[in-house]
DNA sequence: CATTCGTGTCATGAG
DNA sequence: AGCTCATGACACGAA
C-alpha cells in the first residue's frame, strides 16, 4: 500500500508539474472549471471520462472476457483527444504573464511611455498613439531629421506598449536606437532566454521579429557597402553575439534569430527544399497574387489606419470564435499580438505609397485598405495607429515603393500580401501564426525598406523583390498551415493543405501525430489492461486478487463469467494498484490488513459440499497452515468478512466465493440443490450482490487510476512531441534565414555583375531587379511606376533561377 | 485527535 | 423483470 501511495503521489505531482510546464499558467481552478476536463476528472473525480459506456456488457456477449469495453482504451480515446486539444490550446493561448512583464521592462529602458505595464495599458497607449499619429501626420519627417525622434519613439511606444521592447525601434527614430543602445549582451541573452521560455509556453515572439526588422532597416540605411557589414552584424546578433555596439539598438530588441524562429510557427515542417521551391514559385508574380487572395476576407476590415490600434486589436480578438473562459487571457494576448503586428508593420512601413493609400482608402474597400495599409506587408505595412509614421515614410516611400513592387505586383500582389499579414495578425487565435507572419516579415524584409522609411536612403534595395516574394509565399504557407493546425483542422484537411502547399512540413502531420503518440503510449497501457481483463487471465489468477492459489484452481474449473473481470484488474494494477492486489492474494498479507475474503472459499468455517470439487482439498491445506498458526475458528472469524460470518451463522452450505462468482445458472442450480430458508436465500443473494459490487468497485477504482496514469503518460508524450516540434521549427527557421541570406547575396551578386550599355554598373539605389512571371529577371529603375515598368523596362535577361 | 487513504457497501442508472 | 455492471457517495478502519 505504501508503495502504491507513494507511486501515485509522485505521479500526481509529476503530472501537475508537467501541466504547469505545458500550460504556462496552471490555474487549477480555471482548469477545473473549464479548461481541462481530464484534470477536473482526475482531481475532482471521474465524470464523463468514466461514464458508463454501452459496451460494458459486451464482455459477456463476446467471447468470455475480451477487452473490457470500459477499459482504459475507450476512455483513452476520448481523454486523449481532450488532452490534446487542451495542450494545443495551451500552446496557442497561454501567454505567460512573465513574458509580458519582461518585455515591459525592456521597453521601459528604451522608451518613456512604456512605463505602463503590459497588457491592459496597451489599449490606452495604442489609442493615444493613434491619436497622436493622426494629429501629427507631419511629425515623422521631423523625426527623421532627428529632433522628431522622441515623438516618433513615443508614438511607437504607445502603440506598442504591449509589444514592449520590440516596438521601441520604430523605423524612423534614432532615438529608439539610442534607447536600444543601452541594451547589453546580457540583455540580449536574457531576451533570448525569455523568448525560449515563451516558445515553450507557446507564446509568439513577434516582438523580436519587429526589432529584427527595424534592425535590418536601420542597417540598410547606410550605404550599400555598409549593408554587408550590417548583414554580418545581423548575423552576429542572430547568433546572440552582439559584435558591434553601434547597432545594438535594433539588435537588442531584435535578436533577430530567435525571434524569427517563432515566425514559422506551427509550420515547423517546412523543409529547406520546400523553401527553395517556394522561392522559385514566388518569383512568378501571378502565383503570388492568387495566393493571398484566399486568405483575405474578414480581417481586412480591421485595418484602418486611423482607427486606434486598440480598436483594431479588439475587433480581431472578438472575431475569434473561441468562447471559452480563457478567452480573457486569450483575447488580451491576441489583442497584444495584433497590435504588435500592426505596429511592427507600421514601423517597417514607411512608404509614402502606403500612406497615401491609407489616407484615401481608409473608408475604401477592404482590398483598397489592405493595399494602402499593408501595401507590402513584408516591407512595410504601416497601418492603423501611426499615421505620423506613415507620412514620415512617405517621401522615401515614393522611391522605394516602385522598387519593391513591380507594376504588376503593385495592384494585385500588394493586397494579397497585406491580407496575408492581416490574417496572421487578425487570426490571433494562433499565436504561432502571427508570429510566423511577423517573423517572416522580419526575416525577409529587405533592410532597405526600413531605411527607406527612415531616410531617402541611397542604399541599394536590391534584395527587395526576393525578400518580399519569399516573405509572401512563406507567410501564406505559414498562415495556412497555422490555421489548419491550430484551428483544429482535421488531419485530412491539414494534409490537404500541405499537399496544396507542397510543403514537406510534417508539422501539421506531426501535430496530428502528436495525439497519436500519446495514444500509442496509451494503447500500450490499455493493451495491458485489456489483456488483463481477458477471461483466461482471470481464470488463471483466480477470482479476485485476494483468492489464494488453491482457490484459483477451483475457480478455474467452476467459475464462469462472473469473476472474469477481476484477473484483468489485478494485472492492470501492475503499475500501482495491481501490486496491492497481488499482495492481497498472498495469504499472509491477507491477514494483515483488510479482509478481502469475499472470494476466498471459507474452508473450515464452511462445510464444503462434496459436490463442489473445488476448494475443498486446497482449502484444507490452507486451513492446516492457518490452524498451525492460530486457532482456526478465531482466525477465520477474524479474517472472514462480515458476509462470511453471516453465512457461517446462517449455515450456508457453500462458500461465499461460489455464491459470488458462480454464473447465474449454476448459482441458481446450486440454490435449487439445497433446501434453504428465505433468510438464507436472502443472505446468499446479498452476499452475491455485495461481492459482485465489491469487485466492480475495485475494477472501477482501478480504471480510475489507470486513466489518471495514462493521462499522465499522455501529457508527457505530448510534451515530448511539443519539444521536438519546437526544435524542428527552430531548425527550419534557421534554414529559412540562411536561404534568405543566400538570396540576398545572390541578388547582390547578380546585380553587381550587370552593366549598362556603356559598361557601367547599375546604381543599386536607382535600379532594382524585378522578376517577371515567366521567370526572367529585369532590371528596372526604381522610380518607375508600375505602369511605366510594364511599358519600358530596361531589360537584361538573366536566367536567374536558383 | 484530525486527516488521509483504502476498502466495502449501498443506491442508482444503464444495458 | 431480473441480472450484471459501473459509479458516486458514504462509512469504516487503519495509518
Amino acid at each position: 500500500m505504501l508503495y502504491l501511495k507513494k507511486y501515485f503521489t509522485e505521479g500526481l505531482i509529476q503530472f501537475t508539474i508537467l501541466l504547469s510546464l505545458i500550460g504556462v499558467r496552471v490555474d487549477v481552478d480555471t482548469y477545473l472549471s473549464n479548461q481541462l476536463p481530464p484534470l477536473r476528472e482526475i482531481i475532482l473525480g471521474p465524470s464523463s471520462a468514466y461514464t458508463q459506456t454501452q459496451f460494458h456488457n459486451l464482455r459477456n456477449t463476446l467471447d468470455g472476457y475480451g477487452i473490457h469495453p470500459k477499459s482504459v482504451d475507450l476512455d483513452h480515446f476520448f481523454t486523449t483527444r481532450r488532452l490534446l486539444n487542451q495542450v494545443r490550446q495551451l500552446d496557442r493561448l497561454s501567454v505567460p504573464s512573465t513574458e509580458l512583464n519582461t518585455w515591459l521592462v525592456h521597453r521601459d529602458s528604451e522608451t518613456v511611455v512604456s512605463a505602463s505595464s503590459q497588457s491592459s495599458p496597451s489599449i490606452t497607449l495604442d489609442n493615444g498613439a493613434g491619436l497622436e499619429d493622426v494629429n501629427n501626420p507631419d511629425a515623422t519627417p521631423a523625426m527623421r531629421g532627428g529632433s522628431g525622434a522622441p515623438e516618433s519613439t513615443y508614438n511607437l511606444n504607445a502603440a506598442e506598449s504591449t509589444l514592449g521592447a520590440v516596438a521601441s525601434e520604430g523605423n524612423q527614430e534614432q532615438g529608439n536606437r539610442e534607447g536600444n543602445d543601452d541594451l547589453t549582451k546580457e540583455d540580449i541573452d536574457l531576451i533570448d532566454i525569455l523568448w525560449r521560455q515563451d516558445i515553450d509556453l507557446g507564446a509568439g515572439r513577434e516582438v523580436f521579429n519587429y526589432s529584427n526588422r527595424q534592425k535590418e532597416a536601420e542597417e540598410e540605411k547606410p550605404s550599400p557597402q555598409e549593408n554587408k557589414d550590417r548583414t554580418e552584424q545581423q548575423e552576429s546578433w542572430r547568433n546572440g553575439v552582439n559584435s558591434q555596439g553601434a547597432q545594438p539598438v535594433d539588435g537588442e530588441t531584435g535578436e533577430s534569430i530567435p525571434e524569427q524562429l517563432p515566425g514559422l510557427g506551427s509550420q515547423t515542417s517546412l523543409s529547406l527544399q520546400e523553401c527553395l521551391r517556394l522561392l522559385e514559385a514566388t518569383f512568378p508574380f501571378g502565383e503570388e497574387t492568387e495566393f493571398p487572395a484566399q486568405v483575405v476576407t474578414p480581417e481586412i476590415s480591421v485595418s484602418n489606419e486611423e482607427v486606434p490600434s486598440t480598436s483594431q486589436g479588439l475587433p480581431l480578438a472578438s472575431q475569434l470564435p473561441q468562447a471559452e473562459p480563457q478567452l480573457d487571457l486569450e483575447q488580451q494576448w491576441q489583442d497584444i499580438m495584433a497590435i504588435m503586428e500592426l505596429q511592427a508593420m507600421e514601423v517597417n512601413n514607411t512608404t509614402a505609397h502606403t500612406n497615401s493609400s491609407n489616407d484615401s482608402g481608409t473608408s475604401g474597400t477592404p482590398e483598397s485598405n489592405n493595399a494602402g495599409n499593408f501595401g507590402l506587408s513584408s516591407r512595410s505595412t504601416p497601418i492603423n495607429q501611426d499615421v505620423s509614421l506613415h507620412q514620415a515614410s512617405l517621401p522615401s516611400c515614393s522611391q522605394d515603393f516602385p522598387q519593391i513592387f513591380n507594376p504588376q505586383l503593385d495592384s494585385v500582389s500588394l493586397t494579397p500580401r497585406t491580407t496575408m499579414l492581416r490574417l496572421s495578425s487578425s487570426n490571433n487565435t494562433n499565436i504561432n501564426s502571427t508570429f510566423g507572419a511577423t517573423n517572416l516579415t522580419g526575416i525577409f524584409l529587405p533592410p532597405h525598406l526600413n531605411t527607406s522609411s527612415n531616410n531617402i536612403t541611397s542604399t541599394p534595395i536590391l534584395p527587395d523583390p526576393f525578400s518580399t516574394l519569399l516573405e509572401e509565399s512563406m507567410l501564406d504557407e505559414i498562415s495556412l498551415l497555422d490555421l489548419a493546425m491550430e484551428e483544429g483542422f482535421s488531419q485530412a484537411q491539414a494534409s490537404q493543405l500541405e499537399d496544396e502547399l507542397d510543403s514537406d512540413s510534417g508539422l501539421s502531420l506531426d501535430s496530428s501525430h502528436s495525439p497519436a503518440s500519446p495514444s500509442s503510449s496509451e494503447t500500450s497501457c490499455s493493451s495491458a489492461a485489456s489483456s488483463s481483463s481477458t477471461s483466461a487471465t482471470f481464470s488463471e489468477e483466480g477470482a479476485v486478487g485476494y483468492s489464494t492459489d488453491s482457490e484459483v484452481a477451483t475457480v478455474e474449473t467452476e467459475e464462469g463469467a462472473v469473476g472474469g473481470y477481476q484477473p484483468g484488474y489485478s494485472k492492470l494494477c501492475r503499475m500501482s494498484y495491481q501490486d496491492p492486489s497481488q499482495f492481497h492474494s498472498l495469504p499472509q498479507l491477507d491477514s494483515i490488513s483488510h479482509n478481502h475474503t469475499y472470494n476466498l472459499p471459507l474452508s473450515s468455517a464452511f462445510v464444503e459440499h462434496p459436490e463442489l470439487p473445488i476448494p475443498a482439498g486446497k482449502k484444507s491445506v490452507r486451513d492446516k497452515q492457518s490452524s498451525k498458526l492460530q486457532p482456526p475458528q478465531d482466525l477465520l472469524d477474524k479474517h472472514s468478512s462480515r458476509d462470511e460470518r453471516r453465512a457461517r451463522a446462517m449455515k450456508i452450505p457453500f462458500s461465499n466465493e461460489k455464491i459470488i462468482n458462480l454464473p447465474v445458472e449454476e448459482f441458481n442450480e446450486l440454490l435449487a440443490k439445497h433446501h434453504l430458508s428465505e433468510a438464507q436465500l436472502a443472505l446468499i443473494r446479498d452476499i452475491r450482490r455485495r461481492g459482485k459490487n465489491k469487485m466492480a468497485a475495485q475494477n472501477c477504482r482501478k480504471r480510475k487510476l489507470d486513466t489518471i496514469l495514462n493521462l499522465e503518460q499522455g501529457v508527457q508524450d505530448l510534451r515530448r512531441d511539443k519539444a521536438r516540434l519546437l526544435k524542428e521549427k527552430m531548425e527550419f527557421i534557421r534554414s529559412i534565414r540562411q536561404m534568405k541570406q543566400k538570396m540576398q547575396s545572390l541578388y547582390q551578386e547578380v546585380f553587381n555583375q550587370l552593366r549598362d550599355e556603356e559598361g557601367r554598373p547599375y546604381c543599386p539605389s536607382e535600379y532594382s531587379l524585378q522578376y517577371s512571371a515567366d521567370g526572367s529577371v529585369l532590371i528596372m529603375p526604381r522610380g518607375m511606376t508600375s505602369a511605366e515598368q510594364n511599358r519600358k523596362p530596361e531589360k537584361k535577361q538573366k536566367d536567374k533561377k536558383k
